[in-house]
RNA sequence: GGGCGGUUAGCUCAGUGGUUAGAGCACUUGCUUCACACGCAAGGGGUCACAGGUCCAAGUCCUGUACCGCCCA
């Protein structure tokens, strides 16, 4: 058996075995109307860079569902694709430009998106190239690019049927600007950071004093944008000011007049109660200015830098405006106070730079008629959101959603399909580009120099890469699709927005299923961030553990929605798992090889070892598929991992080494390794595909051909339970058995008997002495002993002072030390487990006496019980009556 | 301010009502045992954050408190 390494060597085995499902063609599914597929469409990984751990996690999670379906039976597409990532792809091209000391102006459009495309180019391919490194079946030959002829085109048709129905629209309204990216942001595009800043108190002279009062003193932390001012707004439950209401100030520094009104979103408590309002440039005095009629006046411009009618301040930088206007409030003693205050200021997600609030015409989806459906698809189950509480957090951001800004200020996206004409002022929106104005017949039409938010085509994604707006085969039998698997910091961005698309485009929910991951950290437990350079990249952990142990680390033991950490502590443990499995593996093969014989594995053993093993297995089994059913992929893959590492290895393994050394008359073990062997690495593929299938395809080699037999592992069929093999007796049994040897081993260590020595023991047992004999080959080997006596009653009559007594669940052991015993040193040992006894025994009886247990229980618990107390019974007994022969 | 999550062994985490709560790593002791030192064997280590409650039965369900974190405003 020279072929199989001594320890798994993945760098050797990986690329072939990839090349092997490609050439088998294994990834694309056959179309059978007669069966139900599973599909999950790839959240596209941005073509922004490589792939860090992240999108190895999403990988690792959409590949174990695929490889599962595909060996279930099932038609299985999982559809890869890359995203061009509108704006944060453009801010890295841009920097790659900064280098060279060039911005896009100096490129001009069309050549700066030729650089983009060029940069395209190299990271789709890189990125496809890890997530095979990864071991993703995904189906490559329809991988698909958002700016794909398709893709757009559904983009095109989408907009001008929203358009059509009144559900886009163009307008002024508030937006979210950034200042250096130069574009309108969504509201999601935004984040909030808690500022330490200052409150002004500024005071606005009234244009004639009321009983007395000449003035009101506003509060804001933006005291730059009083000279947009275009009213002063007060609760109009507040008694303070109501003697005030509808009077007029005079805007200090542009002076102009401006009335004092009521609305109902002031809160009394912030500052003095008043505030000041300006539309322009603060979206909820944007609210205030719609419900009062009141005028917006932009001083603030697309730089960030004061505009239009403000005199001594134009130009100036909003910083820099902030302090000139402070300093003239205070020579013109209007400057009250100021306090320190702490608030939230809105930056861009992408460069972090403080974004404005301006005014702008942009295109907009109206919102509301496409929440309410898919707020409707969630609430009455047609989706299903895993881990449960996100239902929550989905509904409550769905139900305050505000109108969508959807047109961005960049060069690199889906152009808006919107064409205006030069002559008559006519808005065409069209999918395919337009030739003449309609209305005018002109032919001097310019489109829309703006592109759409990339989300817009996010939400598109599950029907659009599979045909649609066309009717194509695809379409009509992998739509709906199954399962949407991301991470939960894209739920809005991409599920919630893909569920309200998707059932305006189709008329149908996209999924069934959303299931979310947590997010990557790193081993301190920050969260992984390219702006905080600890991102790790997968691939350099899959070269130096293997691809399997780093599969193994992302997803063992974890759990839907929780966040995570990579740890070295976790990778190795992937890859000692692997190597157990191929050195178990190893010594099959090695047997098969001896043996010389083809072994037929699928016959059923009578034998009690094999029995007991294949019994854990189909338990095993039984659990696994139905963890898999309910998305518990962590808790699936940790059994099979203790299963093949603490009962197989460790146990049948260690058992079946005397069947196999020992010249004795019980069956053979190696139809039952063979059997457990090939069963597991089944169970196991979804996880660890590469090393399973390397271990199959060597271990075919030594079986006896059979023309039913995949011809790889990645389409065998997944184990299903064999309820016939449950045999709880011959559980009991091996449970037994190992006891007596645990408790031997245990006694040889206690006492520092040397490991090598054998020695003899004895082993009373009234009513299983059949089977103890029959499995005294495997007491003697496992725990050292020889010869092994076995009877059913133990005498009175033992050497006190140099043997050793073990009182066992169903059985006694006596064990002849060389020495003499310190005898007050065992009767303490003795007491111990006397009051352990005592107390279980106590628990036990007090159970089975509460008569609400005994008619409220579940009868299968009320039975174990009942067959708990004999066992504990008698071993109370027997310790009792050592304790009293020792005396 | 509103919402969500977390608090379990020294560390990182599983635990989807059932009795005696687990894993990996770390720790102690012993082993070059013919698959594996990426290993084997035997151990030590827990008031499951706290306080109430529901239930025959609570780490698990409910209510509240504390601390940590996240999301939204």
């Amino acid at each position: 058996m020279s072929e199989l390494l001594k320890a798994y060597d993945p760098s050797q085995v990986e690329t072939k075995l990839y090349q092997l499902w490609k050439d088998g063609n294994y990834f694309t599914p056959k179309i059978d109307i007669h069966k139900k597929p599973f599909v999950i469409i790839m959240p596209p990984p941005n073509v922004t860079g490589e792939l860090h751990v992240g999108h190895a996690l999403t990988m690792t999670l959409e590949d174990i569902m695929t490889r599962w379906h595909r060996m279930k039976g099932d038609p299985t597409l999982w559809l890869p694709g890359i995203d061009h990532a509108g704006i944060a792809t453009q801010v890295v091209v841009e920097r790659q430009l900064a280098k060279e000391h060039l911005t896009r102006y100096d490129l001009g459009r069309e050549k700066f998106v030729e650089r983009v495309w060029q940069w395209v180019k190299q990271y789709r391919h890189i990125i496809s190239e890890q997530g095979m490194k990864l071991g993703s079946s995904c189906d490559w030959s329809r991988e698909c690019f958002t700016l794909d002829e398709g893709p757009s085109r559904a983009v095109r048709t989408t907009f001008l049927r929203l358009y059509n129905k009144g559900l886009i629209y163009r307008g002024e309204r508030i937006i979210n600007w950034c200042p250096r990216c130069h574009t309108a942001l969504s509201d999601l595009e935004v984040e909030h950071k808690d500022t330490k800043a200052s409150l002004y108190y500024i005071r606005y002279p009234l244009t004639e004093s009321v009983d007395g009062t000449d003035s009101i003193t506003v509060a804001t932390t933006r005291p730059e944008t009083m000279l947009g001012d275009t009213a002063v707004a007060v609760n109009p439950e507040d008694e303070r000011y109501k003697h005030l209401v509808g009077k007029t100030v005079l805007l200090p520094l542009v002076n102009r007049h401006i009335p004092i009104i009521t609305d109902e979103v002031i809160d009394p408590a912030f500052g003095t109660g008043a505030v000041k309002v300006t539309p322009a440039h603060d979206p909820v005095d944007f609210d205030i200015a719609q419900r009062h009629k009141l005028p917006a006046l932009s001083v603030i411009d697309e730089d960030s830098k004061m505009t239009g009618d403000v005199g001594q301040f134009k130009g100036s930088d909003c910083i820099t405006c902030r302090s000139n206007v402070v300093s003239e409030l205070e020579k013109k003693r209007l400057m009250i106070k100021t306090e320190p205050y702490s608030h939230a200021v809105a930056h861009c997600t992408r460069c972090h730079t403080i974004v404005e609030p301006i005014i702008s015409k942009q295109w907009f989806v109206k919102i509301e008629p496409l929440a309410r459906p898919a707020i409707q698809a969630i609430k009455e189950g047609k989706i299903n959101i895993i881990p449960e509480h996100f239902t929550k957090v989905y509904l409550e951001w769905m139900h305050n959603i505000r109108d969508w800004c959807i047109s961005r200020q960049l060069w690199w996206g889906h152009r808006i399909p919107a064409w205006y004409c030069e002559d008559c002022g006519n808005i065409i929106v069209s999918v395919e580009t337009p030739g003449v104005c309609p209305a005018c017949k002109s032919t001097r039409l310019f489109q829309d120099s703006d592109v759409l938010d990339t989300w817009f085509s996010s939400g598109l994604w599950p029907h659009s890469t599979l045909g649609w707006p066309d009717d194509t085969e695809d379409l009509r039998y992998f739509y709906p699709t199954t399962v949407m698997e991301t991470a939960y910091d894209i739920l809005f961005f991409w599920v919630a927005r893909m569920i309200m698309m998707g059932l305006e485009n189709t008329g149908e929910v996209p999924f069934h299923t959303v299931y979310l991951h947590g997010l990557a950290r790193d081993e301190t437990g920050v969260k992984m961030s390219k702006s905080k350079s600890n991102v790790v990249n997968p691939l350099g952990i899959a070269e130096k553990y293997g691809t399997d142990a780093l599969r193994f680390a992302l997803t063992t033991g974890n759990s839907p929605g929780m966040d995570w950490r990579l740890t070295t502590q976790k990778m190795e443990a992937g890859r000692n798992f692997a190597n157990k499995l191929w050195n178990a593996a190893r010594f099959v093969i090695h047997n098969l090889d001896a043996a010389q014989l083809p072994i037929d594995f699928s016959s059923n053993s009578k034998q009690l070892q094999d029995r007991w093993i294949l019994s854990r297995m189909n338990r095993l089994i039984g659990n696994v598929n139905q963890l898999m059913t309910d998305f518990q992929f962590g808790e699936a893959e940790r059994q099979i991992y203790e299963f093949i590492w603490g009962e197989f290895c460790d146990w049948y393994i260690e058992m079946a080494k005397t069947r196999l050394t020992t010249d004795n008359k019980t069956e053979s073990p190696l139809p039952t390794l063979v059997q457990v062997l090939e069963t597991v690495l089944r169970l196991l593929h979804p996880f660890m595909p590469f090393i399973t299938e390397e271990i199959f395809q060597t271990l075919v080699n030594y079986l006896p051909d059979d023309e039913k037999r995949p011809p790889a592992i990645i389409i065998a069929p997944y184990p299903v339970i064999n309820e016939s093999a449950l045999d709880d007796n011959a559980e009991r049994n091996i449970e037994m058995v190992s006891e007596i040897i645990r408790s031997i081993r245990n006694a040889r260590a206690q006492f520092r008997i040397e490991p090598a020595l054998w020695m003899t023991a004895q082993l009373y047992s009234s009513d299983n002495q059949i089977i103890l004999k029959e499995q005294s080959p495997v007491i003697e080997n496992l725990a050292r002993i020889h010869p092994l006596f076995i009877a059913g009653q133990r005498p009175v009559d033992i050497e006190k002072t140099n043997s050793l007594v073990l009182v066992l669940k169903y059985s006694e052991v006596i064990l002849p030390l060389g020495t003499t015993i310190d005898v007050s040193a065992e009767k303490k040992r003795l007491e111990k487990e006397i009051n352990e006894t005592q107390t279980s025994l106590n628990q036990s009886r007090a159970r089975l006496k509460d008569e609400q247990f005994v008619t409220k229980a579940n009868p299968a618990i009320v039975e174990k019980e009942q067959q708990k107390l004999p066992l504990l019974q008698e071993k109370l007994v027997k310790l009792r009556e050592w304790y009293t022969q020792l005396s």
